[in-house]
DNA sequence: TCTAGCGAGTTGTTTACCTCA
DNA sequence: CGTGAGGTAAACAACTCGCTA
C-alpha cells in the first residue's frame, strides 16, 4: 500500500479519526445534514466525485478536502464515497472478468466438442480403410497367382478400385464402430505386414515413412492419411 | 415483501513518523 | 550521533449494517 508523505505529515497535523464507535464518524449523524436522516447526495454531488473518480480513484487528501468544501461535504463524506466507489467499481470489475471468461470457456468447450467428433468420424474412417485393405489382403492370399484385384507382394501394384479414389475418405461414410488407439494401431500393422511396408515396430519401421507409391494412393494422398493417423493418435 | 443501491461503521493491515533507551 | 524497538496516526480494503426507493 503507497503512501503520500506530504499528505500524510498534513493529515497528522489533524485531530486522529474522530471516534470509532456507531454514530459517531464524521458528522455524527452520518449524512453531514444534521437532521438525522440519511439521504443520498445530490446529483451534482455525484456528477463531481464520479468526474473526479474517472481522472483519479484515489485522489491525495488535499484533493479531497477540497472537493469536499466545493460540495459542502465533510473530507470524511468525501473520502467515505471513494472508499465505496473503489470497492462498488472492483467489485463490477471482477463480474465483468468473470463472464468474460466464462464466455471464453463456452467457446473452448464447444469447439473442443466439435474436434471430438471430427476425431470420432475421422478414426471410423480409418477403421474403414483397414477393414477394406483386410479384405483385400484376404483375396490376396486366395489368388497367389496375381490376379488383379489383389495386392503383390511388395505393395507397388495393388488393385486401386478399392482405395484408389477419394470415394475412401468420404466423409458421410462413417459408419463403423469405434475403435480404441490398440486396435487402430494394430490394424495399421498388420495392414502393413500384409502389406510388406513400414510399420512394423519390431522391423524398426516406421508409420511415417511412406513409400514412393502405396497401394495405388500417390504421396499427397499418403501424406493427407498420415496425418489423419498422427491426428487420430 | 423482496431487492438493489448507497452511505457509513467496524476491523484488521500497512506504512511512515516519532520517541526513547 | 546512529540505531533498533515500540508506539501512534492515518489510509485503506474488506466486510457489514441500516435505510431508502
Amino acid at each position: 500500500m503507497e503512501r503520500d508523505g506530504r499528505a500524510r505529515v498534513a493529515v497528522k497535523k489533524n485531530k486522529k479519526r474522530q471516534g470509532k464507535g456507531k454514530g459517531q464518524g464524521g458528522d455524527g449523524d452520518g449524512d453531514g445534514s444534521g437532521n438525522g436522516i440519511k439521504k443520498g447526495f445530490s446529483d451534482e454531488q455525484v456528477r463531481m466525485l464520479e468526474t473526479m473518480f474517472e481522472t483519479e480513484t484515489k485522489p491525495e487528501p488535499r484533493k479531497k478536502v477540497e472537493l469536499a468544501r466545493e460540495l459542502g461535504l465533510q473530507p470524511r463524506q468525501v473520502a467515505i464515497w471513494f472508499q465505496n466507489r473503489r470497492a462498488r467499481w472492483k467489485s463490477k470489475q471482477l463480474e465483468r472478468e468473470y463472464r468474460a471468461l466464462k464466455c471464453e470457456y463456452d467457446k473452448l468447450s464447444a469447439d473442443y466438442e466439435l474436434l471430438k467428433k471430427e476425431k470420432q468420424g475421422l478414426r471410423s474412417e480409418l477403421q474403414r480403410i483397414t477393414d477394406m485393405l483386410r479384405s483385400a489382403g484376404d483375396q490376396s492370399d486366395a489368388g497367389e497367382d496375381g490376379n488383379a484385384g489383389t495386392f503383390s507382394g511388395d505393395g507397388a501394384n495393388c488393385d486401386t478400385k478399392y482405395i484408389g479414389g477419394h470415394d475412401c475418405f468420404d466423409r458421410e461414410a462413417m459408419l463403423c464402430p469405434q475403435m480404441d488407439d490398440e486396435t487402430i494401431e494394430n490394424s495399421v500393422e498388420e495392414m502393413c505386414d500384409l502389406l510388406n511396408v513400414g510399420g512394423n515396430k519390431d522391423d524398426g519401421g516406421s508409420l511415417t515413412e511412406i513409400p514412393e507409391k502405396w497401394c495405388g494412393l500417390g504421396p499427397s494422398e499418403m501424406s493427407a492419411a498420415v496425418q489423419w493417423w498422427n491426428f487420430c493418435t
